[in-house]
DNA sequence: ATGTAATTTTGATATTTATCTAATTAGATA
DNA sequence: TATCTAATTAGATAAATATCAAAATTACAT
């Protein structure tokens, strides 16, 4: 599946010059938040502010040294984005036209099915909606953790809390799997359709 | 020369769902404003304003034909784009951070020396920012097109009143050439440096 | 010359966002 | 536990911008 979103929000998110700063800066090497700050002549929650949107589009990612948090560049996954847009135009035809519509009829189902809080106001009755909706939630779990039953649903009352429904649905339809109630994501693959 | 602004300009111009919808579009084929307007449910002038950003980062250009102006999509300029920003990290070590920070340089020089309104307040004294002025200057004229001499006059007047000193410094630091009083842009490698 | 159709400009509005200061949180250490 | 340091959050402000309606412009057609 292609998302215009991810797209939209690389390609938003790089076009920034303090933000190109410090993936610049970060090429270099490693760095802590206060040390960009001084070299960039900006305070400290700018920096947040910037970190947290590299890191949404996992271009920076960080590990914690006793109290200083070092920021590191992901640049495979500039690369890869970089490559994206382009690969997206060898699509020729309608398809690519398609594909971005239909990219945003998704965007507007979340938009209308979870509050601006993020929480879910009710389980769609269409199953493609349904699907959409489910696909969101679990779009914020970690590939390859595993996870069990009370930490899930914990996660999932974030969202809406009826969390004993929701579980079920994923196993249902294959985005997790359990085993010993430890569950764990499926690859995309095997997810409903 | 590598030029934070373009890069920053291209990413951030394709970073909006509204004109990666409009690129959708033309990926299948030129269209008409009108055409756009209603294939996106939205109106000409918020058209026009889209389009233009698209055309200043060069992806889109136009064809009139009668009443009508047709846009198509450069499609090679978001390939080429695209790969500006990984060979960017190719370049290792200090060298990025250089570029970048003197590209922030350049930028800070042209808002001093032009008002808001993109008028050239003073020529530089200092040559290396002299150049820096000059270049934006010219970077509004086409390649390959012949300007007669009044015609670059008036250009330039857009600028500055004294169009005769700046005209003359085109042709002195070679970012033009002239013959029989027909005024062209010279290839980049020629400028002043 | 005058009318017409497409586009652009102008001006207004609502939203987003980059940045700061001040307050708060989270870890580490003594 | 108290305290230090680094990072984040909260709240405020100023600038940028996506969108629209209305007006102006442009190039053609009659």
């Amino acid at each position: 599946m292609i998302q215009l979103n991810r797209i939209v929000a690389f390609y938003k998110t790089m076009g920034d010059p303090t933000r190109v700063r410090i993936v610049a800066l970060l090429a270099k090497g490693p760095l802590h938040g206060q040390a960009i700050a001084g070299k960039l002549g900006l305070t400290a929650p700018t920096i947040t502010h910037h970190i947290k949107k590299l890191r949404d589009i996992h271009v920076v990612y960080e590990r914690r040294d006793k109290n200083t948090i070092y920021f590191y560049l992901n640049e495979s996954m500039i690369k890869q984005q970089a490559q994206v847009l382009t690969q997206l135009l060898e699509k020729r035809g309608e398809e690519l036209e398609d594909m971005v519509e239909s990219s945003l009829e998704r965007q507007k189902t979340i938009g209308n099915f979870f509050t601006k809080e993020g929480k879910l106001k009710n389980i769609p009755a269409q199953r493609k909606k349904k699907l959409m909706v489910f696909e969101h939630i679990v779009s914020g779990l970690k590939r390859g953790k595993k996870y069990d039953e009370k930490e899930l649903n914990e996660y999932i009352k974030q969202f809406h809390d009826d969390y004993a429904t929701i579980r079920r649905e994923f196993i249902i339809n294959h985005y997790m799997y359990r085993e010993n109630s430890i569950y764990e994501l499926n690859p995309e693959e095997m997810w409903a359709k």
